[in-house]
DNA sequence: CTAGGGTTAG
């Protein structure tokens, strides 16, 4: 008590002496020891109050359990061991600290604990292993005849099953919670969570008030199920100025439809309006940038993030070094990568995977070797990553080494997704009867993935019989995926089986599967140009067309000659003549030649998988016309440069 | 003690 008392704040002495004097000149002429004891009585009260004050001041900068229980004793002395203030912050230390077992027993003790109490406790579980205690809680205070407050349904909403969420709808309103912000928020978040759209949109449209919170919620939940256009119309009717975090939420439901246009559009827009940009929204549209390949736009919310001081975290950063992978960049996400005071394993899965896309199979295992030299612990996606990189690199040795290394060394069992890269590695370099064994020997049932990479690999390899098999398995396990059905289709035409490709064609339109178009991106000077087959609706579509056909010219003298096996590709149903020549990506080669000027790296996006008559072209005429030209494709980069591509045909 | 937004693979 002594010591505690030095540790009093002059304020707390000051008081205190005041109060003794005031009570020594009002009540002086009484008898003395009238005066002495309501003096020891203020004193002792003073002094148990400030000793209570500083001791729980001195909780909050406990940094240690140990520390906490030591004060825990001390309040235990002073006899506030039931007091509920003083152990709610015993508890609420505890249960940051995760000791959910020191907090429950010490609530276990207290004789009358408050919905405070069970507040904090409700939202500590929400975290734990066990959130089905929060419930519990909840039901338990209600056993004790307490009454929830608006701080209580808020967090025991967060806990709950679906039948649950139901029952507590009826509570909230049943203890008169039904037009609580807080509470009806985190309604419409959970039934939004577990697709009741409907339940979700009523309780929205009952609120008698809302607030940004409740506009995002519902922004948010429509685009986590894919009703954009939902959502859209939603935030479109946001009556008050949009904050930056709602704004963030339809760009993001853009961005992850893929309509990313629309996600620029709106960007502008927000831009206009003068909301933040804070290091949500450029994360959002960094992310837009990685998704359409746009390596400029990227390039400047990149220096936007810098120049504005926005806060670098690892999520934003692993988002950055992610766009210069996917972009075509590998030296800048590199640079970006190595500059990472903390790099986290999702930075170097990001880069690992970077370099597996780009081919660099050799320097992705490099990498790999010195995250592990920088005791950073992989997971199960650093391995896949890794896996990829062998089987794109055609690595089929190392492939398996560090197939059995994942488990034997790290302990992480192998997955679909590596299996899936183990039959994509395999049948890839050609060994298609080891693939299906390892497919057919996989303890877990074959998904589309699996199947798909040796898919793949049938028609890379042309082996007709594995490939009917395997096509005709994967269009039934996934009917809606027009790619599965070109790409059997394309095995049969590359072996002149015209009548089964009648049929797969048939197929698909029996079964009214569309197929998806392709496209080529380039982007120019800050705007993003899109061509499809054939397409002439580009400003510049007479000189570009002329620019395809003086390159077709001039590839041909050194000896190119069409590949006609994969016409199915790409094909629209509209042009006939010549289709091929008119593919997206020779129309956006041309116009990234007639563009940029020599020395440039033309670059260029592309969503679905080059075709082999493209591929030969621009390697031709990555030689005739001295560029680099680099393609994303569906599933990784081609680098085109002096008549070969970095693929090694290998794709 | 309350709620809503961003990263890596397949």
């Amino acid at each position: 008590m002594c010591r505690l008392f030095f540790c009093y704040s002059y304020t707390d002495v000051l008081k205190t002496i005041c109060k003794i004097y005031y009570v020594v000149k009002e009540k002086g002429k009484c008898i003395q020891r009238e005066i002495l004891h309501s003096m020891a009585a203020i004193l002792k009260r003073v002094i148990h109050q400030i000793a209570h004050v500083s001791i729980l001041n001195a909780l909050d900068s406990c940094s240690t359990m140990a520390e906490l229980t030591q004060h825990h004793s001390l309040l235990i002395r002073l006899g506030l061991s039931t007091n509920n203030h003083a152990m709610s912050r015993i508890i609420n230390f505890s249960t940051k600290n995760r000791n959910f077992n020191y907090a429950l027993r010490v609530f276990s003790t207290l004789p009358n604990p408050d919905t405070f109490l069970y507040n904090i406790l409700i939202k500590a579980f929400l975290h734990s292993q066990t959130p089905l205690y929060s419930i519990l809680l909840y039901s338990h205070m209600l056993e004790r005849s307490l009454t929830p407050n608006t701080f209580t349904f808020p967090s025991v909403t967060r806990a709950c099953n679906v039948q649950q969420l139901k029952q507590l709808h009826a509570h909230i309103v049943k203890f008169g919670f039904a037009e609580d912000v807080f509470s009806l928020n985190n309604l419409i978040h959970m039934y939004f969570g577990f697709c009741f759209l409907d339940d979700a949109r009523k309780v929205f449209d009952k609120m008698p008030v809302r607030n940004d919170v409740s506009w995002t919620s519902v922004i948010s939940g429509y685009s986590q199920w894919g009703f954009v256009d939902e959502a859209f119309r939603v935030f479109e009717f946001i009556p008050c100025k949009k904050n930056s975090v709602s704004w963030n939420a339809m760009i993001a439901c853009f961005v992850q439809s893929k309509r990313f246009k629309e996600a620029f559009d709106l960007f502008r827009r927000m831009r206009v309006e003068e909301v933040e940009l804070d290091k949500f929204v450029a994360a959002t549209m960094i992310s837009a940038c990685t998704g359409l390949g746009a390596l400029g736009q990227g390039k400047w919310m990149h220096r936007y993030v810098e120049r504005s001081g926005i806060e670098l975290d690892s999520k934003l950063a692993t988002t950055i070094v992610d766009m210069y992978c996917k972009c075509g960049c590998l030296e800048e996400a590199f640079r970006v990568f190595r500059g990472l005071k903390e790099k986290g394993v999702s930075s170097w899965n990001c880069m690992i995977g970077g370099l597996a896309m780009h081919g660099k199979g050799e320097q992705a295992i490099r990498l790999f070797r010195e995250m592990e030299e920088a005791m950073v612990v992989p997971d199960s996606i650093t391995f896949v990553n890794v896996l990829t990189a062998c089987a794109h690199s055609g690595m089929v040795k190392e492939g398996w080494y560090y197939f059995c290394y994942m488990s034997d060394v790290h302990g992480i069992m192998p997955a679909k997704e590596h299996y899936g890269c183990m039959v994509d590695l395999l049948a890839r370099a050609g060994r298609l009867q080891e693939a299906k064994k390892v497919m057919d020997e996989m303890p877990m049932c074959p998904d589309v993935g699996v199947l798909g990479a040796l898919l793949g690999a049938c028609k890379i390899h042309g082996n007709v019989e594995l490939g009917e098999e395997v096509g005709k398995r994967v269009i039934e396990l996934d009917p809606g995926n027009s790619g599965r059905y070109v790409m059997l289709a394309n095995i049969y035409a590359s072996c002149g089986k015209w009548e089964e490709v009648a049929s797969v064609r048939k197929l698909m339109d029996d079964r009214g599967v569309r197929k998806e178009a392709g496209f080529s991106m380039i982007e120019m000077e800050g705007t993003v140009n899109e061509f499809v087959a054939g397409g002439r609706a580009h400003p510049l579509a007479k000189a570009i067309y002329a620019k395809v056909d003086e390159m077709l010219e001039s590839i041909r003298i050194v000896g190119y000659v069409p590949v006609t096996d994969g016409v199915l590709h790409d094909l629209a149903e509209e042009e006939r003549e010549n289709p091929l020549f008119y593919h997206s990506e020779k129309l956006a080669i041309a116009y990234g030649l007639l563009k940029t000027k020599q020395g440039e790296t033309v670059r260029i996006t592309k969503n679905l998988r080059v075709c082999k008559d493209c591929h030969q072209a621009s390697k031709l005429i990555s030689k005739v016309y001295d560029r680099d030209i680099i393609i994303r494709d569906r599933n990784r980069f081609h680098h085109f440069s002096k008549g070969e591509c970095s693929c090694k045909d290998y794709w």
